[in-house]
DNA sequence: TGTACATCAGTGAACGCGCGTTCACTGATGTAC
DNA sequence: TGTACATCAGTGAACGCGCGTTCACTGATGTAC
């Protein structure tokens, strides 16, 4: 299954040339089958063609390179938001744009959960370490804002259009992440399985309560 | 630390005699401590001062152990749920009364995790295996109820108390639940544990918004 | 009331597993002269 | 432009660890006669 191939059979020069970058996708993959207990480094090794012990030229534990695939992960979080504020039609009065957008960042967070299921309790695992961004371990997508800023953005466009007022924006965040991030966690490895299929509906849902209750 | 006692010097019988149930607990302990991953098969035979081997006389495996582990753990949920909603006043009006309940159910929820944060995360803990109540590992509380069905419980008096309307009663308790077990999760293993001293009163906004937004 | 015997809860020893990590090494690369 | 050499990315072999699980066993219990 996982048979270790001969290096010099994939690889042309004794140095590899790329193998941090090559660990990290393979890690990546690990956790997007398997979630975060999947990402294993012998097993990165043998995917990237390489000795067990290479990996520590680049990683200096196996903890470290979870750490970098973690927060890849909540990069690719990210992404996926922004894609889904993308779709946000911009010819909106402020007001329903704001609403919009946090709806989006909600929906990009439950389509991520629920597409990249791995990837996603990766993303959140339980770790002793507070997970931070790096210059070699971004947590950000393209706009340059991870998660979380994302949706305080969003909701800064509740407060600036009026939508909320400003006394009751410190610590929404908190509120409404805490929504999104249960269902996804009920659904996705909790009780909630069973629901998976109605997962999008009932997300919707979700989603008018928060706006509702903010 | 955990050098293995000598069997007979702790025990004067060949015949343990309640070994199940002694190893439920020393699993319930480990969970509490360490949380699923720290449900260790050997480690539970260490203490209860037996041979790894007999364990087998009682759970068939090791997940067996832990998904009796988990039963417990939701039925002390329960547990909390209901100690919470013993304090909620019966002078109330019907409406007031359902409200106070609910958020009771909330309440209970959210301190459990926070008191019991082990116990918590092997209650929800991933699994194979969809938990559900036996005989010998019930997941209901002193009620009968499990952790969801009270829930459910204290929605129905929403309804019947005239607060909710009854269309929207359907599927209530995955908006309620998501919200609660979201903030949980968060906060006890997740990126939100900068605000575990605030989770008390970030919990009673939650059921502020949970309230308004059903 | 006494004894033979079936039952089955526990023992003791061993297994294979895959993991993370360390050690002393080898050999390709690129830079200084 | 050519060569010596420092650098350091990769190798190969080995380690100890604790785990879950299996095997053939032993000895206490309680029941049938």
């Amino acid at each position: 299954m996982t048979s270790a191939p001969d290096p010099l059979a994939v690889r042309s020069t004794y140095r590899h040339g790329d193998l941090r970058r090559v660990l990290l996708e393979a890690g990546m993959d690990l956790a997007r089958a398997g979630g975060p207990d999947a990402v294993v480094l012998r097993e990165a090794t043998r995917r990237a063609g390489v000795a067990p012990n290479a990996a520590y030229r680049h990683f200096a534990s196996r903890d470290a390179l979870l750490q970098a695939v973690r927060a890849a992960a909540l990069s690719a979080v990210a992404g996926a938001m922004e894609a889904e504020l993308a779709t946000v039609s911009t010819d909106l009065a402020p007001a329903d744009f704001a609403r919009a957008s946090v709806r989006a960042v909600g929906t990009g967070y439950l389509r991520f959960a629920r597409a990249e299921t791995g990837l996603f309790r990766t993303a959140f695992a339980r770790s002793e370490v507070m997970i931070q961004a790096t210059p070699e371990a971004p947590t950000a997508g393209a706009s340059g804002l991870n998660p979380f800023e994302l949706l305080g953005a969003a909701l800064d466009l509740l407060v600036s259009s009026g939508v909320m007022p400003t006394e009751r924006r410190p610590g929404a965040e908190f509120l409404a992440w805490s929504a999104v991030h249960g269902l996804a966690m009920l659904v996705i490895d909790g009780p909630l399985a069973v629901i998976a299929p109605q997962m999008e509906q009932v997300g919707q849902r979700l989603l008018d309560m928060v706006e509702k209750g903010l």
